[in-house]
DNA sequence: CAATCCGGTTGCATTTTGCAATCAGTTGCA
DNA sequence: TGCAACTGATTGCAAAATGCAACCGGATTG
């Protein structure tokens, strides 16, 4: 899979960048998920990629510019995947995606809440969770003020409440 | 191409209904292009999609629910594609993805002007475009006052302006 | 020192895509 | 009346992308 340039139309390129099954999903799993292994989103994503396919992704978003990979000092063999600026602006699309689907399409409360949240939350919300990822992808200095609870704790949290709240109704 | 349902992930869900090179394209033409004919969808787009591709593209988009078909009065063989509300609030989306385009990917000026128009526009502009296609697909009775330009047609202005300028450029 | 983990690669079958030619019915025009 | 152009597609075939499972050598852990 390579970059066509079919015609320079704003909507055509970006689907050139991401019009296929695989690219969104792993940087929805690295934006939302905090994924920045290559077996943590091997293994950790619902959908279940294979991993010619992930490896294969993985070295064209880089070429793209949308990711870079670094050595993990912890680990001599572990590589560090980390957004670009370019993929942290992804998220008011990431967010309008996750707001259509919820209202078209067959999707499960546990994993709708995280978009209802985003959505709810609108483009401030939005400024916060990117203003967050350019601080663990970049190492950029914190715009908002601390103590501030992060973006990513409330989805997880929230998330993890509805599964709760199923759980238990399954065993009442 | 079918619909896997691989997991309720709203993001998942709403890339199994466009996360391929065609759909979204097909889309686009008909929001932003008027475009209602097959042979018009065929000739039409700047992208040269094939025309068993195109077949195959509506007929999933209808069974999606994005798109709804019906005999064009005037000729026996014509039919004529309408779009659904659900593809017509596709409308952020695709300005979203144009707004994005248009700072990382190598757009053209002519072709990324309707694209800078409907991100300084905003939602406002965007619900008076999303009333304008209920009218034109759904027969809907418009909310604008009267006398308002359609957006299309603002768009469309700033196109051909665009285009003309660089002419003149060329020429003189 | 053995099991597990690390980021991938390889081979192969299946599916999807792209391209060009074609089709049968409909319409406009001379 | 006759014919060219146009209508929404379909067919056949080659090329590319995808999915699957097995495997790799080196690093780390218990």
């Amino acid at each position: 899979m390579s970059i066509d340039r079919r015609s320079g139309c704003p909507i055509n390129l970006s689907l050139e960048v991401f019009g296929d099954r695989w690219s969104l999903i792993i940087l929805r799993d690295m934006i939302f998920g905090g994924k920045r292994h290559f077996r943590e989103l091997l293994n950790g994503s619902l959908e279940g990629i294979a991993s010619n396919i992930l490896a294969d992704r993985l070295k064209r978003l880089m070429e793209l510019g949308l990711l870079t990979k670094a050595d993990d000092p912890s680990h001599k063999q572990k590589a560090i995947y980390s957004l670009t600026e370019m993929a942290i602006t992804l998220v008011p699309i990431m967010a309008q995606l996750g707001a259509w689907g919820r209202v078209w399409l067959p999707v499960t409360e546990e994993l709708s809440i995280r978009a209802e949240l985003l959505e709810k939350g609108g483009p401030p919300l939005w400024e916060q969770f990117m203003d967050e990822l350019r601080q663990e992808h970049l190492g950029a200095p914190s715009k908002t003020p601390p103590n501030t609870p992060t973006v990513r704790r409330q989805l997880r949290a929230a998330y993890e409440e509805v599964v709760a709240r199923k759980a238990e109704a399954v065993t009442e």
